[in-house]
Order: structure tokens, then C-alpha cells, then sequence
DNA sequence: TACTAAATGAGAACCATTCCAAAGTAATGC
DNA sequence: GCATTACTTTGGAATGGTTCTCATTTAGTA
């Protein structure tokens, strides 16, 4: 269960995005807040279990794509063939493990800089009127890396 | 059908990289080569009716997979539910709109130092063996944004 | 030319996601 | 507080892109 104030944070983002208050909705924003494991609606469901023991599929998956489209989450595709969710309440991007699919937030001073410079020149380019971006780096998590003996050095 | 010095240098990549040389893995290189309209598999199909007219959609399926594992193909989601294939002869990335799925190919002089120090500050921040990246900018096309009645000057 | 491992093709199977209709519920105004 | 109404939730069916299976064909090699 999302603490207190987590629960109080995500019931003022729910009204902020004037988003109908249903416990679904709460309670679902409130674990990707307080998690940043990447979930899967499996994944979502089986952890709301005790708190929402009756939900369906169709609930999950229609809360997160209205999240996505209020840009309070987006969508991964780590190749294991489902989508995962991520929170997106601070600045970060991802990387993939190409061997097990594990996701990992990351984020370094100056790259909102280079976000940024990326959506000026993209609207420069191609006259897009630019709302957001994706990006993703690639490659074997230092488990794998072990796993697979593979030496970085 | 694409040109003999397109089917040339395919033949080239293909045996550079140590796969079979199929008609099928030739020809359909080829179109990606000559072709920058990220198409599906359907999309695919259809356009190699004359060359290939029995294709299966697995062999289509099997060959861009091949590709993606070898770094000549990426694949591209646009929200219309299929998956998007581009050859990645030259480092680029892409602008996708949010309104009809158009996808456009952009790169600018000091694209690939940003890539560079994606990858080598991720390696840094995660401890991943980095092989790779994708970047994509979302937005609205020029032409929807006329569609759409939305002005921005 | 014969051999072997790999690729192809057709259709079945899979399964994540969406769709649908009925029932339930949050927000609004009186 | 209560009725109204539009929006949300359910659960099951339907969808459809992608993978799987396996018999057949074929590319590369000796």
C-alpha cells in the first residue's frame, strides 16, 4: 500500500489532469509512483490483488493509456513482448538489457540540455510541432554481463 | 525493382555479415535499401507482389528479425498497432506524429557527438555494456497541423 | 554432384490488447 | 442530501499482429 502523502500526491495530479477520481485510477497512479519497476499489466494486477481484488484487464489497460495520453506515463517495450509502464514524474530515459529485458531509469545533469537541443532541431528539421520524445540506450545489465562472461574492462 | 548497384551493395551487406543469401533476404533488403517509407510486413508484401508472389508473411517476418539482430533493421512503433521496419544504413532518428503515424528520418551535423555521449554517460551511470540506442521525437507533422487547424508561428 | 544445415511457406496457434454491452459510480447542480 | 448524467468499470468475446510447427526446398561446401 502507497503511503499517505503518495496517496495525497496522486489524488491532486488525478484532479490537476481533471481525470474522474475512481479508486482504480487512484491506486493504480499511486504504485507507479511509489514503483519504478517498470510493470507490465500483469505485473499491476497481480500486486493490487489485495486492493483491488476484482479488477479487470480492460480497467488496467484503459487507466494506462489515459495516462499515457495525459503524459503522466509512458510505454516500454523491453522485447518480451508485453508493454511495460513507467511513471514519468521526473526527467529520465532507459536502458535495456538486450539478454533479460531489465529496464533501468537514467538521468545525469545536462541532459535536459541535450533533450532539449534534440526537439529544437527536430523542429527546425522537419517542421514538426514537437510534444515529446523517447529515448533508449541498449545493452547487456552488468548481471548479464557476468552471466554471459563477458568482461568489460 | 531496385537498381543493379542496389542489389550489388545488398548482396554485399548480406554476405559481410555472414547470412545465407536467399532471394527472399536479397530482394527484401533491397526494398528497404531503396524504399525510406518504413513499411510493415503487409506493406512489404505488397510491394514485392511481382518479385516474390508466394512469399509467406513468417518468411518476411523471419528475414526482418534476422535484419534487427544484426543491426541493419530497426523497428519503429507509430501507435497504429504494427511494427514499423527502416534500414539503418546512416545514424538517424526519427519524428513521429502523434496524430496520423507519420515517421520521418532526421539527423543533423553533431547528431552522432549527442549519441556518443548518450551511450558513454549511460555506460557510466548503469554499468551497462552499451550496443546501441533509439531516439524518437513526437509531435505533430506539418500536415497535421494544418489538418488540425493549429498554427505555430 | 552429394551432403548438411539453414531457410521457406502455409496454416495453426498464441496472446496481448481492444471492443462491447450492461451495470456501477463520480461529479454536478438543485 | 438527492437525482441526474456522463463517464468508468467489468468480464467475456473478438481482433489481429506475430510466432510456431513442420514438411519441403535450397544455399553453401567439400
Amino acid at each position: 500500500m502507497a503511503s499517505n502523502a503518495v496517496m495525497e500526491e496522486t489524488l491532486q495530479v488525478l484532479k490537476d489532469h481533471k481525470l474522474r477520481v475512481t479508486p482504480q485510477r487512484h491506486i493504480i497512479l499511486a504504485y507507479l509512483v511509489s514503483h519504478h519497476n517498470h510493470p507490465t499489466v500483469e505485473t499491476i494486477r497481480d500486486a493490487l490483488g489485495k486492493e483491488l481484488p476484482n479488477i479487470g484487464s480492460s480497467t488496467i489497460y484503459n487507466t494506462l493509456n489515459t495516462f499515457v495520453d495525459h503524459h503522466l506515463v509512458v510505454e516500454l517495450q523491453n522485447g518480451d513482448g508485453s508493454t511495460h509502464y513507467d511513471y514519468f514524474g521526473s526527467p529520465h530515459y532507459h536502458a535495456i538489457c538486450t539478454n533479460c529485458g531489465r529496464i533501468v531509469d537514467v538521468t545525469y545533469p545536462g541532459f535536459s540540455d541535450t533533450e532539449k537541443r534534440l526537439e529544437e532541431k527536430t523542429a527546425e528539421i522537419s517542421g514538426y510541432m514537437i510534444s515529446g520524445n523517447h529515448m533508449e540506450v541498449y545493452g547487456l545489465c552488468p548481471e548479464c554481463q557476468i552471466k554471459l562472461g563477458i568482461k568489460n574492462d
